[in-house]
DNA sequence: TTCATTCTTGACATCATCGTCAAGTTTGAC
DNA sequence: GTCAAACTTGACGATGATGTCAAGAATGAA
């Protein structure tokens, strides 16, 4: 190999990340990527091809990040226990950082109609992996009838996940989104 | 007044809502808005401004058409069927269109930060009119504890149509939300 | 019919972004 | 040390969107 590429490529990603993160796939520039890395926009280009492909190299670091964190959100307690523990997690992860960064896969899967078809597949993948390892926690978690319906379980969990981040864009409070999550664990998995 | 408009300010703001349904208000513009209705760019501006005027009265007939949708749901019936009948309506809305054009106020929620207050405030106004609607439906419905709470569970209903938003746009069908919201009526309504 | 007012039209200047490229620079293999 | 390959840089042209404007057309009051 000559002429060997002068940035590390893992931090390039981790910055793109946190601009994809803080302004979307869609409202991210080139420009806006070259300015947070200090790599010219020409170098990007040739190094990535376009602005998609750097954002499926983000999406796929953040996919494994928050995976890695929901799995051990949801690995301890009964199931109400783990539900609680998951969903606070995500209400502080979204509202995280200055200016609140909000959720990237909710925010990317708004954008769908005028993305890639990798960047929809990569959502919906990730999606699909949120609710199986939700699933998948039910089901472990001890107790009397947790595990029944696991499934639908699941899927209304993660879609009440990304109603959570929804609300946060619309300007509700990380303290209005935790009771609201609160209250939805409860009426889910608490003994009624 | 001299010089009348040329133009039929009710069905340009009809189909100026159509436009801002199908792209969004940050993807649509005047072009497009001068196109689907007929009026020039120059006139659109002379007469409202700028874009997101233009919006502006879009969203409040919307608002009037889905809170008097809303309403109707919510009118008959136990909690329950209420609830049911509600989120039918809701996702028969979002995946009406083709292509299906999902739910405005959640895409108008989510480009909350690149967007001007006044719109940031038409969404925040017409979620919270939203839960009233919802708390004031469930405090009313026959049966024993529907009322208890109504507040608490109309934000967690709120905050999972706007889920369900966001699953449409990520590539679920109707039958699949349909299914979802199914499953989330009876957790939170259903006699546990 | 006249005429001031308002609307309409098409063109214009500006701006931001995109993607490309040629020239220059750096690098590691030999 | 030499040199070809790969990377970097800054500039370029194209595109599409915005907002403005002067000139012309349409309208209704008098």
């Amino acid at each position: 190999m000559v002429g060997a590429r002068q940035f590390d490529e893992q931090e390039v990603i981790a910055i793109a990340l946190d601009v994809f993160w803080h302004k979307g796939l869609h409202d991210a520039t080139m420009q806006d990527l070259a300015s947070a890395t200090g790599v010219q926009r020409g170098s990007l280009y040739n190094a990535y091809g376009d602005k998609e492909a750097i954002f499926l190299r983000a999406f796929d670091r953040y996919a494994e990040q928050f995976l890695a964190s929901a799995g051990e959100a949801l690995a301890h307690g009964d199931a109400l226990t783990r539900l609680r523990t998951f969903l606070d997690m995500i209400v502080t992860n979204m509202t995280s950082g200055s200016p609140p960064r909000g959720c990237l896969t909710t925010r990317t899967a708004l954008d769908a109609a005028i993305s890639g078809d990798d960047v929809r597949a990569r959502v919906l993948q990730l999606l699909a992996r949120l609710e199986r390892l939700i699933a998948d926690a039910l089901t472990a978690a001890p107790g009397k009838d947790a595990a029944r319906d696991a499934g639908r379980l699941a899927r209304i969990v993660v879609t009440f996940t990304r109603g959570l981040a929804v609300m946060e864009r619309a300007g509700y409070s990380r303290k209005q989104l935790k009771d609201a999550a609160a209250t939805f664990a409860d009426a889910i998995a608490g003994d009624a």
